[in-house]
DNA sequence: TCTTTCAGTCTACGTGTGTTGACTGAAAGC
DNA sequence: GCTTTCAGTCAACACACGTAGACTGAAAGA
């Protein structure tokens, strides 16, 4: 590709392409899912080629597995009101705006056994992190349901676009996060 | 293709062929999603032909349209606390056992723009539904949290096989129910 | 300056797909 | 019994896909 900018050298190049290359592939994974994405639209978004894309990245698969990355809320530690309250501020932060990344693996996990093993694995893992905190013996249910609320309210929102959870964040979290903490200490609410 | 039965006339014979196609179907875009799908696997595994199968639905697109519905749960109504119960007791049917019709619908929604379209018309009509029974100013986002939660446990237990929500329905309801009705109510749990 | 490297381009391949249309043989109608 | 209808079969099509490999021209290194 004719490149605009005036001074790059050839290694600083390779990695711009590379770059436009991923965050094409990103985007479009995220927008139509990993069958319905081509090698050839990621290459003509990145403007750049198919061929580039395998010579770079292998296969689309690779790409792909490169792209879709799974973010990980990392370790979370503390009370089970500490507890709460950091899932709750990571569900706000999930909601907040597109997760472009976190939509490609989601996208895909439905028709791509890969994709959807590591969505599996992720979710396992935080879900015992957490579970191993919290008190009762359904624990472990309890974190599973948590995260079928954050995956139900992320879906809803930024995939189905339920026209209902349009609302600014901080009224999902303030609707949503009782809930967790219900769920995080194992109380019922008294009525 | 033979068939074994005895005396079938022409009419049941395309009645029955029709029906194993629609359920081959049915079963594999539950299975594999729409794209990966193909006409001929439905058709191999109905014991038929590639050509029969567009003879008879016209196009891959329609025959999904066919196979792919989503369930409605009805008009629901009554107290809020009627309204609870009938939730949870659709949540618990949902939960029970692989919702094969459904899962066509779930899988392809995410890659499938008409799918995702009919999910949403659903989820809308059944969440406005609800909505104007409840009290509360900030309803509609409530019930679309219902609807969240209800969409997020179905695709954990069914699609992503969470294993943590790999437990008798009753002991799902027994947890999820609560919040159905917090949500319904709009009241806040009492630490 | 001469040679080597390598980012980027272009063409073509094999394969699997949805879809079509001609064909076959038995049931339906008369 | 003769004709018509139609369920089911088969072979082939056009197309889009992932992918491979030869090619080009400029930057890098000497």
């Amino acid at each position: 590709m004719r490149r605009l900018n005036f001074v790059t050298t050839r290694a600083e190049q390779r990695k711009q392409t590379e770059s436009r290359i991923l965050t094409a592939a990103r985007e479009l994974f995220g927008e139509h899912g990993f069958d319905r994405t081509t090698v050839r639209m990621v290459a003509t978004r990145a403007g750049s080629d198919p061929g580039l894309v395998m010579r770079y990245f292998g296969s689309k698969e690779q790409l792909f597995a490169q792209a879709a990355a799974i973010p990980t809320d990392g370790t979370i530690e503390g009370t089970p009101d500490e507890i709460a309250t950091h899932l709750t501020a990571a569900l706000a932060g999930k909601l907040a705006d597109e997760p472009v990344t976190a939509l490609a693996a989601l996208r895909a996990m439905f028709t791509h056994p890969e994709a959807a093993d590591e969505v599996r694995k992720a979710m396992t893992a935080q879900q015992r992190q957490i579970a191993g905190q919290l008190p009762g013996d359904d624990a472990l249910v309890r974190s599973g349901v948590i995260g079928a609320l954050t995956l139900g309210l992320v879906i809803s929102r930024h995939l189905v676009k339920l026209d209902g959870l349009d609302v600014p964040t901080e009224q999902l979290t303030a609707i949503a996060g009782p809930l967790i903490e219900e769920l995080v200490t194992g109380s019922r609410p008294v009525e």
